[in-house]
DNA sequence: TAGCGTTTTGGGCAAACGTCCAAGACGCTC
DNA sequence: GAGCGTCTTGGACGTTTGCCCAAAACGCTA
């Protein structure tokens, strides 16, 4: 049997995966054609639907996978810093990074608004985020922050505004936002 | 001159703005359509584009009034409230009337992502919510709060991205985030 | 009542959409 | 080289979209 198309196919629909996931924070979640991403894949319309049921189904998995993909690194390297203040700290970096406007920052939101309307997809996302607010928590306990729950929950949903609000308003000092940040963590 | 036919034409006009609010939460920003609109307006489809240029335009107009109204009723009641603790519980308590889900909650979220690609959508977006930051900034100083400016904005990020978060679980305990955000207030 | 300015109507138009499908291309086994 | 399974192609289909426009309706003035 045909074992190295069955290899180039699954190339192929990697491609469509990779094509979507910046198509979906520069057009928008309800903008991303068919005829869009193949031609960013460089394959021609019909493969979409040979690869994926429908368009939604490839925007689900595209999206899910990358916000997956990113989740699992910020805990992973966050795990790296020794404490809470190095901690926070990188954390502002690593959103500095963003500016509000970039197709990561803008696929996340628009992840977040599809998952509102789409139950399937709401499922998946609310299982990640869940995952990850309980990990940022656990770090904070491990590093003995008051109330680490709803520090985690607060500090999680920061993170998330913030990224909105850097989309109007890219000139936004993280790094102003140490100081209260400290506080909210800090025992007693 | 048709001095009525104006005042009623006017009247129209304001029946398209308010038929569009919550369908730009219910459908999505790219999904509303003119039929749509003055389907639920209860005019012909071609009324639309007599009184605005544009689809896109009458969502700008429609989304930047919803917002303008929702944050001055926000700081205006906000202001009413004596002390730092009363306010932090009374923006909890208010923030638990939306699930995250419905359709005032979903047409912000839908108009941070709009903005990101519509420059004067987002000039006037960003005007308001700056003014709604400053106007924070000044309660939080007002009621001795710790470094209100940069506390004002992580409590504004932070409140849009509960906003988002509870989209995906609405069970998520509001009342809880009022020890953490009280730390944070906390001066010293 | 006739004329005028404004608003409203409902259908028409080209363009773009998701999806489907018959035909071809490719690599593999006999 | 023939046959087979998988992947790829490019165009066709019906639907829906934003926008437009000639005609009708309405309230007003003269």
């Amino acid at each position: 049997m045909g074992e190295a198309a069955a290899i180039r196919g699954e190339a192929t629909r990697r491609r469509l995966l990779e094509a979507a996931v910046p198509l979906i924070g520069e057009a928008g979640w309800h903008a991303v054609t068919t005829r869009m991403v193949a031609q960013r894949a460089g394959v021609a319309p019909g493969v979409v639907h040979y690869h994926f049921a429908s368009v939604t189904d490839l925007l689900i998995a595209a999206s899910a996978g990358f916000t997956r993909a990113m989740l699992d690194r910020f805990v992973r390297e966050l795990a790296e810093r020794p404490d809470l203040d190095a901690g926070l700290d990188w954390m502002l970096a690593e959103m500095a990074r963003y500016d509000g406007a970039d197709p990561a920052s803008l696929l996340v939101a628009e992840t977040y608004l599809a998952a509102s309307r789409i139950p399937r997809l709401r499922d998946e996302f609310a299982e990640l985020v869940a995952d990850f607010r309980a990990r940022l928590a656990g770090w904070l306990a491990d590093h003995g922050a008051a109330d680490p729950e709803a520090a985690a929950t607060v500090l999680g949903a920061a993170v998330d505004g913030l990224i909105l609000h850097r989309g109007l308003d890219p000139r936004l000092d993280l790094a102003a936002l140490a100081r209260p940040l400290r506080s909210m963590l800090r025992k007693e």
